[in-house]
DNA sequence: TCAGTCAAAGTGGGAT
DNA sequence: ATCCCACTTTGACTGA
């Protein structure tokens, strides 16, 4: 290993010190290490890390100054050990503790806060790679849907085109037509047509039948 | 050199 | 008060 503390560019990483006033709020604090607010809750960067540590192994200041006088930290690229660790630890859970924050950090030598941070954002890209998927699901099953969907109404057109006016049934006594009224439906097809989903052989043409497989049962997590 | 991409970090707000 | 999330900004890196 050896390259904790420094960026893959070899770039020397030392922690920025903001000035001694605590008064210049117009520019942006060099460990702004708390969340919202800037609370630097994290980290008196006053305070050696780790009992006595000397630097953070991130953030080296760019020497040239803003406006305001306030160096600006470069930012920093975890090494490639770093990143094998913490994707490691993702692995196992996607939120950790302050205990596990702290020993993670104190592992890498990063501050917690940088811990923190990377796994906000592991997350957040683990949600954009599931979303992604399930969009790309979503337009798989939009298009076999429109596809069945004209498929549907074209046979739709074409039982209207064959529709014919209903069949006449002769009387076996006096062979004369018999009213719709008093025909009677044989026992099977009358037993299909109060419970339609008892008919096993109609199931297999049902146009509506269900597709086999539900809408996001394929989707992958993570 | 520059546009595009990725990832670290900042910010503000909601939940607990 | 702290954590997490969504959104944003910004620096590092890359390929044309």
């Amino acid at each position: 290993m050896g390259s904790l503390g420094r960026s893959p560019s070899g770039l020397d990483l030392t922690i920025g010190v903001p000035g001694s006033s605590s008064s210049s709020s117009s520019s942006s604090p060099v460990w702004s290490a708390g969340g919202g607010g800037g609370s630097m809750r994290d980290l008196d960067i006053n305070q050696p890390a780790y009992g006595g540590e000397e630097d953070y192994p991130m953030g080296s200041v760019d020497e040239e100054e803003e406006e305001g006088g306030t160096p600006r930290p470069k930012k920093l690229r975890l090494s490639k050990e770093q990143s094998r660790l913490l994707e490691e630890s993702f692995t196992q859970h996607h939120t950790l503790n302050p205990k596990q924050k702290e020993a993670l950090a104190m592992k890498l030598e990063l501050r917690p806060r940088q811990v923190e941070v990377w796994f906000q954002n592991r997350r957040a890209r683990t949600k954009l790679k599931h979303t992604e998927m399930e969009c790309e699901f979503l337009k798989r099953c939009f298009g076999s849907l429109t596809q069945e969907n004209r498929r549907l109404q074209r046979e739709v057109e074409e039982l209207r085109a064959l529709r014919v006016a209903p069949p006449t049934v002769l009387s076996p006594h006096t062979r004369q037509p018999l009213p719709a009224s008093s025909l009677t439906m044989c026992p099977r097809c009358e037993r299909v047509t109060a419970a339609p989903h008892l008919a096993p052989s109609s199931a297999g043409r049902h146009p509506f039948r269900r597709p086999a497989t539900l809408p996001f049962a394929g989707i992958a997590d993570g």
